[in-house]
DNA sequence: CGAATCCCGATTTGTTCTATCGAAATTTCC
DNA sequence: GGAAATTTCGATAGAACAAATCGGGATTCG
């Protein structure tokens, strides 16, 4: 499961995408959006930061905007920032491998294949999902 | 990512199931040679129970052995016990589905439907893995 | 300067994870 | 019938983590 950190994540940067304007957008208007906690937002906005999900001006007139364009943002990326490695082993993990404390030989480890099969599943999934490719188009103003 | 104790429990079950005498196999056996904390393990056994996942035999001579055929337990039959729902997400999951507190529309939930296929791919490897398919087929005595 | 805004460290509160202890219940064996 | 072996069960402890908040520092605009 995801952590409400993550899904939190997730919302907010759905929100900034459709946001298509020029200037930045406010910490409390993306917070009132994605229906997030403001301070706790702040935080997770800061972690994004890092990674270079986003980017800030700060100061008046200051904001959050993406750090790249919404169809370069995988939810493997948001979620692996937030959640950590998408693998359940940390032997099978891409991005935060190493050696099981107590494994014998990881290369006839009979569960090592099966998590590895499912850490490759998953991350075809969500490697191949960007914040593009899911947001809705656009959104009809009224009924059509 | 797996916690220590859906580790334990797959290591636990597969040297249970490639134990294929008649006789129970006593905790403290399976935990020297899953290499799991004893009292933890006995824990995690009581719990794979519940699920009908491994049957016991209490008293003398007792002991616990598979609930079912070692093909018949799959991965997630034992992940599912141990560390929940595979599901990233309650709205998508399978066995503990629930509402989002703060969900608009389920049915337009772009984050959802990445979700979704996620939970499916990862489903589709672990309810596919059993205790038989990956186990060694026979574990040869000595260098063939 | 002063107001608006992001930045950052600390703290709080509650929950989960890992592991252990001690004793009760059950069964076998003599 | 009694002793020994074994599972069962409830309680506990400490560490780590999650969710959220607080207060103030740093930066920029007007």
């Amino acid at each position: 499961m995801l952590s409400q950190k993550g899904r939190y994540a997730l919302r907010a940067l759905l929100v900034l995408s459709e946001h298509s304007g020029e200037r930045p957008m406010m910490i409390s208007e993306i917070a009132a959006q994605a229906k997030v906690p403001r301070k706790f937002l702040e935080q997770i906005l800061l972690d994004l930061k890092r990674r270079g999900i986003v980017r800030s001006v700060r100061g008046r007139q200051g904001g959050y905007m993406l750090g790249r364009a919404p169809k370069d943002i995988t939810f493997a990326d948001v979620i692996r920032q937030t959640d950590g490695p998408l693998a359940l082993s940390p032997c099978v993990s891409a991005t935060a491998y190493h050696r099981c404390a107590d494994c014998v030989d990881e290369a006839t480890c009979a569960i090592r294949k099966v998590l590895l099969a499912a850490r490759d599943a998953t991350a075809a999934v969500l490697e191949s999902s960007n914040l593009a490719s899911t947001a809705p188009l656009r959104r009809p103003r009224r009924a059509a």
